[in-house]
RNA sequence: CGGGGAGUGGCGCAGUCCGGUAGCGCACGCGCUUUGGGAGCGCGGGGUCGCAGGUUCAAAUCCUGUCUCCCCGACCA
């Protein structure tokens, strides 16, 4: 991408009417525009993050056996009756509209029912299952109070997965084996290290479910870790029951701040059934589907990384979700200095490398200080010294350091 | 929802207490100079002060109502 081309542009100063460092780095580079309090629009940059973590998830779910699909929006009432949900007194924070004859409708916040109704349709047999069923759909929830930029809005982009299995053992085994497909996608991400398999309240189905949490001092959620064991607990459960329970000692837990980045649910046989969706087993005999969710928040994950990697200049993507490899930095405007920056922003796109190409009319220092900014992993300056001198610069952003490479280097460097 | 703070060109702010029809920086346009860490000078365009009502000869400024945003708390299937 050429940001002649580009629409959006950094601004000096950070908004005023954010105090969460996520939203304000976001707005000042221009990778977000906020609607309102809790609603973000993505900008060309901001789309790219969201489309690499999304694709991060969306290659995990599918190793898991996940099948994609994507659900509808807008939901129809008497499907959340039957399972008694849609009621505002059990289900408090749900967008709720009417179509012009009354009829009242959901706003998709969560998808148990119109998933579950709408494979009833199709699993008669236990030939038919078990199936996994997973979407990357924008959810809406009528917080009472929107806060942290992208971590906690009433309009979010969320991988939402939904298991049906035959027998408890058949759940609980792909119920660990998605604990494990989460964790990859945090490995992945860059925050593997610093994200917990963490003990929390289960509802009503199990004891636990099990959120995955990561360490930051602007979560919301208090955990306590167990280091050697790479778990933790969270406060809402953290009694001397449940730690007798877990076989932990108080003593070997350390309290931290965490943002919640996944969370997944043993759901039990209630939906299933008050749906009338069964399948009949070997025997003819009508069985209960036992079923799970599996949610994991796209749009809060960009929040958290873009707070997670930032420095004082501005953001620091890891390269898996950055909106581009490279940030080609052009000065000077010899005939001869524009053509070598033009060919190497063709080369390195033909080869699948991501370049942000700064061919704007702009002096040196707002150049460098924009490809800070933005936090692209790499910046390469070719100006007519560079040029003259037969070399190219390097730079890492994480790093202070740049280096002076031939085009070999360069290229063998960046992966080409 | 309770408490606190704030709404003034696209962005960041001053002006509000002590009413007299709007100002600065950034951004934007033009010109000259400049050109490796957010350039300098000059000229120029753009706002009726969140919205509605009221007081007054006169309201960004005072009064009433309302909407929105931010923070703390509560809430978070």
């Amino acid at each position: 991408m050429r940001l002649s081309q580009l629409f959006t542009k950094t601004s000096k100063t950070i908004p005023a009417d954010e105090t969460a460092r996520n939203a304000q780095l976001l707005i000042q580079a221009g990778f977000i525009h906020k609607e309102m309090a809790g609603v973000y629009s993505y900008l060309p940059l901001g789309k790219r993050v969201l489309d690499n973590i999304e694709q991060i998830v969306r290659e995990e779910m599918n190793a898991l056996g996940g099948i994609e699909v994507q659900l509808s929006i807008l939901q129809p009432k008497d499907i959340w009756e039957k399972t008694d949900r849609w009621d505002d007194d059990k289900v408090d924070n749900w967008f709720k509209t009417k179509l012009k004859n009354g009829t009242e409708l959901g706003i998709s916040l969560t998808n148990e029912e119109p998933l579950t109704n709408a494979l009833g349709g199709f699993i008669n047999s236990y030939k038919d299952l078990p199936a996994y069923v997973y979407q990357i759909h924008s959810k809406f929830r009528n917080e009472l109070r929107a806060k942290s930029g992208l971590m906690r809005g009433r309009e979010f982009l969320m991988k939402d997965l939904y298991s049906f299995c035959r027998t408890q053992e058949e759940h609980n085994a792909f119920y660990e084996n998605a604990a494990l497909a989460y964790m990859k996608v945090y490995d992945r991400l860059g925050i593997g290290d610093t994200t917990y398999r963490t003990y929390a309240s289960g509802g009503i189905f199990s004891k636990f479910s099990d959120e995955f949490q990561t360490l930051s001092d602007v979560g919301e959620d208090t955990i306590y870790v167990h280091e050697d064991k790479r778990v933790a607990v969270n406060k809402e459960v953290f009694t001397d029951e449940v730690l007798s329970d877990l076989g932990f000692k108080r003593e070997e837990l350390i309290e931290k701040r965490a943002v919640e980045v996944g969370n997944i649910f043993s759901l039990g046989t209630k939906y299933a059934d008050a749906l009338n969706v069964y399948y009949t087993d070997e025997q003819g005999e009508r069985q209960s589907i036992i079923m799970g969710c599996y949610g994991l928040g796209i749009s809060r994950l960009m929040g958290l990384l873009a707070e997670h990697f930032a420095d004082d200049k501005g953001l620091v993507w890891p390269e898996a979700v950055a909106p581009a490899k490279v940030y080609l930095v052009r000065l000077g405007d010899d005939e001869a200095t524009v053509k070598q920056a033009d060919e190497l922003y063709n080369r390195l796109t033909a080869a699948g490398v991501g370049v942000l190409y700064d061919d704007r009319d702009l002096r040196a220092g707002a150049k460098f200080a924009d490809a800070d900014l933005t936090g692209i992993p790499y910046r390469v300056v070719i100006s007519d010294k560079t040029r003259v001198a037969g070399v190219y610069e390097l730079k890492a952003r994480g790093s202070e350091d740049s280096q002076q490479l031939n085009q070999a280097e360069l290229l063998k460097t960046l992966d080409v």
